[in-house]
DNA sequence: TGTACATCAGTGAACGCGCGTTCACTGATGTAC
DNA sequence: TGTACATCAGTGAACGCGCGTTCACTGATGTAC
């Protein structure tokens, strides 16, 4: 289809969206957010520092968009450890945690951009702010699920999902910046110790701590 | 004693290494290290950008003497916590606790910067090193004291020690960055619920919780 | 007590750099007739 | 089916900027004699 263009392959590059994106997230990884600019993605992708500006309207924007889909990758994340059958409060809650971590592990870029201090501008963004609000409420729901079962004991639901987030935050956290655990930084070893460590959790939260 | 200098107020200054990681501290505070630079800080204390490698290596090195400052504050505000008294390993862990806490919402930036990403190179920085080691040390005697004293459940001292720090970093740095407890911003108000966050942990980690 | 001199703590000009963003533009694409 | 034209997605040069760091220097300080 596109047998006219031959001089250059490809003028319009078809994806550059998605490609700068690619970039920016693999640069993340690598040389973290105090070291990303727009020229070296633009030339990441073999593209012209102005090309990006028809897609993002800044690099505030772009940032905003990669820590977008971060909220959404983790709720889908929460959600695949959760599973579809029917399961207690107890139980869900430690499987939303484990699958939060998980993503944290797994996705170390994203996460720290997703609760960098620029985030501070979240509200800036809608969709951006939309997508943290609904990971977030995914704990506090369950939690209430919870408290209202009579599971939990009796303590502010504010209290709760605090030590909750604040926990996998926490160990999503010190994890990723290798302050955790030296030497077997697999993920298994890592997901196992969460493990042990959401029991701590639920041990906590119980209203008659005897699993 | 400076009779002379009468053209010139100071040309020493006197304290500028102190002044400099004082305006650092201030900068952090207000436009987060992402907009740090030794020029503005030596402008900012009224002296020639180059007078800044008189007392610091070079920028790495004035954000490593910073975080190195908040590792022995925060040590510090940990043993002003606990207090001098002999308690029991659950009180000391939560005393601790709330020290750790407490530091990281009066210090923010300080905190940021000990946690921030850049601060995987502090292996680079003795001092650093050591009063990070301290400060992590702490948390870890005190929980291992607890399990000496069959105080705690019958878990491996990695992972109460992970369950602990994740907690109160987790707790630090939601509270910092704001995505906790929106209008009451007072500390006072924090500090209540990270008391309350606090007594979920020990219940977690007690043996037979009946506090 | 006075002086010579080494040391210390600054200065100021300059370097090369990479950055985000703007501007006017052009080649490619798709669509109405 | 062919063509005119609007729209889209890029280009490339240029802007002004602030940065970290270097260099050779100089004024102030303290100390040995």
């Amino acid at each position: 289809m596109k047998k006219e263009s031959f001089v250059k392959e490809h003028y319009h590059h078809g994806s550059l969206h998605d490609a700068l994106i690619g970039a920016a997230v693999q640069r993340l990884q690598q040389d973290g957010i105090a070291k990303l600019s727009l020229r070296a993605l633009a030339a990441d992708v073999g593209v012209s520092p102005t090309a990006v500006y028809r897609h993002f309207e800044d690099k505030s924007a772009l940032l905003a968009a990669i820590a977008c889909d971060g909220f959404v990758g983790l709720t889908q994340n929460m959600h695949k450890y959760l599973g579809h059958e029917p399961c207690d409060a107890l139980s869900a809650l430690k499987r939303i945690g484990i699958g939060y971590v998980d993503y944290a592990i797994h996705h170390p870029a994203h996460y720290r951009l997703m609760f960098g201090q620029r985030m501070v501008e979240r509200a800036r963004y809608p969709d951006l702010y939309q997508a943290s609000n609904t990971s977030f409420a995914m704990l506090r729901d369950t939690i209430k699920r919870g408290i209202d079962e009579q599971m939990f004991r009796d303590l502010p639901l504010d209290v709760m999902t605090m030590t909750a987030w604040s926990l996998v935050h926490g160990m999503a956290m010190l994890t990723i910046d290798g302050c955790l655990v030296r030497p077997p930084n697999q993920s298994d070893a890592l997901m196992a110790i969460a493990n042990q460590v959401q029991d701590t959790l639920a041990h906590g939260l119980l209203r008659s701590p005897s699993l």
